[in-house]
RNA sequence: GCCUCGGUAGCUCAGUUGGUAGAGCAAGGGACUGAAAAUCCCUGUGUCGGUGGUUCGACUCCACUCUGAGGCA
């Protein structure tokens, strides 16, 4: 059996990757299933430069808007398990399915056979949490008595993937490195996506530049109103939406605690810090095809001509 | 014009009785399997404002000088 194609695209974040995908699903019949953590949260367009139906110019868009705000969860795996019908319904309709989106995880779910451990135990983890927190040495050498493997992987002071490793363990009696080790190996058995990888990048300065106009452009277009409708709901600041950079530093000045312009400033900082961590997470991946876009107006009409065309014998490739 | 306090890493500053410097932040690199826009790890050579002097040796003492802030006239 033909293993399924999927095109995508990565990168850090404002590095035109929204623009370049419509504008390739719109040469090559395709589809968009973001991989992006905060985009499937309902309610949170500005602060995650969700597109807006006008700049999706029509492309069906899968993966956004699928999960309320005070959903604790969300994880990778739902993601894939979610992502994955999407995919497979684009390429039942005879479509290209272009994955695009800033979290590596989300995409190497989709691209690599990881086999995922049990699920999160909201009793299991607290203990556990507890534990660490108590005397993170002992969790620590707990960890290295069950799964020296995972432990001799990890420092002592990643409290959350001790926490998580240990809680694996409570729940299941295995370990989680028993689970599927790295990228190479297979242990997942879930339905695997063969990928085509676009990578966008920039000079640093360059992207960091960007970084700040696109967060003062977020700013006009109201992320302050947005945030503070959901702030007005109350959720709790630990579900892991709330936490999403842009949302979570105006939270503090709406409790009083720091001016609009301090936390402006944090946002953008914040931005460039993780925008830095994607590149980190992305550089290690080979099979990644890079195209420097620090000028991409001048570059996009051929680069799209060029990948279009990658695209299209990479889908009609017969094994 | 005089007095006082500053001028040390991109920024804010430490620097003990003189033995050629170190923190936080920034910046860079890395990790990453059900929280991933999260979480965690590693990395500090800089004409110690300048010139000259004392000294075996000066960021540290002395002189002059440039420069910033404040005070007195």
């Amino acid at each position: 059996m033909r293993r399924n194609r999927i095109v995508c695209v990565v990168g850090p974040t404002a590095c035109h990757k929204t623009e370049f995908s419509i504008s390739l699903a719109e040469r090559v019949n395709g589809e968009i299933i973001s991989a992006d953590s905060v985009q499937v949260y309902l309610g949170m367009d500005i602060g995650s430069a969700k597109p807006t139906l006008e700049e999706r110019r029509g492309i069906p868009h899968h993966m956004l808007d699928c999960v309320p705000i005070d959903t604790p969860e969300f994880s990778v795996s739902q993601y894939r398990s979610m992502a994955t019908s999407a995919i497979m319904d684009v390429l039942l309709r005879g479509k290209t399915a272009i994955v695009v989106g800033g979290s590596g995880l989300y995409v190497n779910a989709l691209t690599y056979p990881l086999g995922f451990a049990v699920p999160k135990d909201e009793e299991a983890r607290k203990s556990m949490e507890a534990l660490y927190d108590h005397n993170p040495n002992a969790a620590y050498a707990r960890l290295a008595m069950i799964d020296l493997e995972t432990a001799s992987r990890l420092h002592q002071n990643d409290r959350k993937r001790i926490v998580r490793a240990l809680e694996v363990f409570e729940c299941s009696g295995k370990p989680l490195s028993s689970y599927g080790g790295d990228f190479q190996n297979t242990g997942g058995g879930e339905a695997l996506f063969e990928p085509l990888l676009f990578g966008l990048n920039m000079d640093r300065a360059l992207l960091y530049k960007r970084i700040d106009l696109r967060v003062d452009q977020m700013l006009a277009r109201g992320l302050v109103e947005e945030a503070r409708k959901i702030y007005g709901q109350g959720y709790s600041r630990n579900l892991p939406a709330m936490q999403s950079i842009g949302y979570r530093q105006l939270f503090r000045v709406f409790d009083g605690g720091t001016t609009l312009e301090q936390a402006t400033e944090q946002i953008k900082l914040d931005t460039r810090h993780f925008a830095k961590r994607q590149l980190t997470w992305f550089r290690r991946d080979p099979r990644i095809r890079w195209q420097d876009v620090g000028d991409y107006e001048a570059i996009r009409n051929d680069y799209l001509l060029e990948s279009s065309e990658l695209t299209k014998r990479w889908m009609d490739e017969k094994e």
